[in-house]
DNA sequence: CATGAATGAGGTTTCATTCAT
DNA sequence: GATGAATGAAACCTCATTCAT
């Protein structure tokens, strides 16, 4: 019986829900610091109370959604399990955490590859090469258990399903007729099995 | 009467694939005109004896774009393969045109969803809706066949196959150790088949 | 009874203290009332509690000294000395309202005359005036009494003399190695004898 | 027959003298950009088109006025005369200089304690301490040669000649009734002999 | 007395675009 | 074909000030 921990969300919060749902819409630089003011029903100015700058709240987005990711994703990692079922549970858990953040994954997805070059956006380059090691750690594994075929390409596959993950949230819509989990194992099913039918 | 089909490519041809690379990298809002000047040496106003507007260079990249690869697709499509072979040729088709093609196709990726409003770009709109016609088309008569699973959920597998080949685009360079026919024939084994060993 | 002569600071006298410090220090304009309001420990709404504006701290402290100073020099005028010494007695009293009220002196000297302008500043140059009087009826009168030179350009040597003794409060610091009489006497050995050694 | 090496100003030129001339009437702060467009006749988004930055019209006015100041400054220094001629060409130089950038030399009276801080201007800072080795340079020399008076406190004449020297930047007017020459005169007659007469 | 939140005016800056030369 | 200079709209941001609590 899980309490909800989610207390009523402070004004940041709700604005940085706000910003992140039109950042997502519009992408970064298109989305002006007044279209996040109308849409809080405010003015632009006033958003300077709660954040120093447009820059720091895109800043705070992704930082609250790699936070996130990264304390479930090394759950998995510490559970322990065999290859073919902790690229399922990764994979669940990404599909999740789009659920969960969407704005902010598909934020991520469209903007981290050229803020990367940006310092303050160091840590988009050092999740990276995390996601990175993780996944092809998970997958070089697999090959040797015999859980994936011998002649995987594992960095074209980490690629693969790098991308296969997370731009489903540039489509994905909480409440549609899919739930996270279900989305979860029909890319498992393709991914694992492919779509051809199995002999 | 010179009309130039393959030769030296004009200035036009020249500034527009400069522009192309400098809107993928950092995209269309974050790209001035300046910079595009500069990368071709020349001065911002200067661009303006070539092209009306910025967004009139992003049109003619992305119509040149479009139109060969429908060129393409409609000439794969014409040859009437089976499902198998159809997806096997059109996924082909794809990587061969992220090769040609590779700044039009990350900057369609990046930019086609929130450009579709603009009545400039209808035609994106109206791709895209070719795009899922053809996929579900063939996706559906694989079922059909038994070319592919009975289960497949062909809607949710044309979603994973669209971004799975257009997301290519941003991580693929052309002259690096893969050419474009051998990772359409990995994600092919990986879609068709699956990572995991057949029995 | 508690009329506060020159115990206790209030509240009031301790805010325009710190509001003077960082004028001073940083000028009127570059000064943001949140600036004056965190180093006073409160939040910058809060000082409108106890003042009518940010011009209105500024007149407060200007007045302030303006009134101090005039009372001490008028104090000086009316005892009647001899032009030498009324010299003297002037400079000793600046430095020691340097030695007061720097903060304020150096915003002064800094502000005055742009704010002069100002209607509500019209008192600042009605000071620049009666300093001006005063100033060059001492050396005139010196000049008469041949208690100074008879080729002396007074209203140069005016300039001369408020220039040096006010702009001393840019760097002058209560508590450093000189007291305020002491740099007076230094000045006035300059100003009255020169640097040249005399025969 | 000295031939002018002015040649006409390019449009920067005549930008910044306008930027002086507003920054040195009203303080950098208080100046708006828009102030300084409006004096050069042109909307305010055209001055970047000249300049970077209002920051970046600052430091190219402090600079270009402090790097002709010290080229004068060195040329008398080179001559190697003795303290007291030293010191009325210095101070001679600092005149001429007010006459030839007014503007500028009041900005740098006003602007420079503050702005030292700033890692963009620590020339300023670099240049102070220059100023103060010179001068007290110059002022030992002459305590030792009995130029100047033995007892004098060099630390203090130092600022004293520094600052009255400066100052007069705030109310000189080139075109006025003295040259710069004829004040310099006045100046030093002062400082080094005093107001008081010789007997 | 003080806070938290907001306003609104105005500031600096950016940038697509124009145009005479 | 290209340059140098400018426009003008709109962007981000600052800040004195207000006010309910």
């Amino acid at each position: 019986m899980p309490t909800s921990k989610k207390t009523t969300p402070t004004r940041r919060e709700e604005l940085l829900a706000t910003a992140a749902e039109v950042f997502a819409e519009h992408g970064y630089r298109a989305t002006t610091v007044r279209r996040i003011a109308d849409e809080a029903g405010m003015l632009a100015g006033s958003l300077y109370y709660h954040f120093d700058s447009k820059e720091s709240m895109l800043d705070e987005i992704l930082t609250g959604f790699l936070d996130d990711l990264w304390a479930r994703y090394d759950a998995v990692l510490a559970a322990g399990h065999g290859p073919r079922e902790t690229v399922t549970a990764l994979v669940t858990e990404s599909f999740r955490e789009i659920d969960r953040h969407r704005p902010a994954v598909a934020l991520y997805q469209r903007e981290s590859a050229h803020l990367a070059g940006n310092p303050r956006f160091a840590y988009l380059a050092d999740s990276r090469r995390r996601f990175e090691e993780m996944w092809l750690g998970v997958l070089r594994r697999g090959v040797a258990d015999r859980a994936f075929r011998a002649d995987l390409d594992t960095r074209l596959a980490y690629r693969f399903l790098r991308d296969t993950v997370w731009v489903a949230a540039s489509w994905y819509r909480p409440g549609g007729t899919h739930s996270a989990e279900e989305i979860a194992r029909q890319y498992l099913s393709m991914v694992l099995d492919g779509i051809a039918p199995r002999p």
